[in-house]
DNA sequence: CCTAAAACAATAACGATTACTATATTTATT
DNA sequence: AATAAATATAGTAATCGTTATTGTTTTAGG
């Protein structure tokens, strides 16, 4: 992997927010400071960042995908209202060893996303 | 919501089966038995049923998402290889609590998928 | 039967993501 | 510094899963 300042600038980015913006949202927001950045290369650099562990990949069920710059293990909540994504401290590293007493499987990980509705949307 | 023999024949598959088809899986499937039935039926039936509770969405990150004809609390394993989706036994009843505890938001509900690779394709 | 609501098939449209291509940048080597 | 190979880029076209539209058919209730 060969050095790129959009590369740089897209963990920058989203290592300095707790937002989990989209890929969509990336662009929009490196277009700020770069008004020729092509959308192909923000979904090539999540990809490639993605598939190195450097950054995280958040499903949700709801819309596209959500992009998380912090990799330590925690869960997510998504806002079924705003469409939000907020980070949960809940610790479930003994999940994993669960599953695998249970199978014969190899268990390389889990994605756990709570549903519900976040402090500004609940009334 | 009327009755269709689209919609009961769909539920019939997915209640015969422990393998959570994909809509495309689903429609394939129907049409060995109705070649006339449209794959625009079978998305509307497919939001229809999970809207209302009766059937599960599955969203795995890996391709289109799956559907579960069982809406008992279980969760599911991913394999990495084959794409697969498996039950799992796995009691996580007490982690919308945890949330509830850590946040103040309204936990409807979490989804919880394991990865990594099945018997199968471990070697 | 008759009517209104709901469902259908067929097809067009949409949005997120990926693939392609020709050019530019990075890195290693002389 | 000049060169060459590898990698990345912008711009654009294509793909794929899913949703919307439309005109017709089926269902359910009076």
């Amino acid at each position: 992997m060969n050095y790129s300042k959009q590369r740089e600038s897209m963990l920058r980015i989203l290592r300095s927010t707790k937002s989990h913006p989209t890929a969509n949202e990336i662009y929009m927001e490196m277009r700020k400071t770069d008004s020729k950045i092509s959308l192909g290369t923000v979904y090539r650099n999540l990809n490639l960042l993605c598939d190195n562990g450097i950054i995280l990949r958040i499903d949700t069920n709801h819309d596209s995908v959500h992009y998380d710059g912090c990799v330590e293990p925690h869960c997510h909540f998504v806002c079924s209202d705003c469409k939000r994504v907020f980070d949960l401290e809940l610790d479930t590293s003994d999940l994993d060893d669960k599953v695998r007493e249970e199978t014969d499987f190899t268990v390389s990980g889990h994605s756990l996303v709570f549903y519900g509705k976040c402090n500004n949307c609940k009334d």
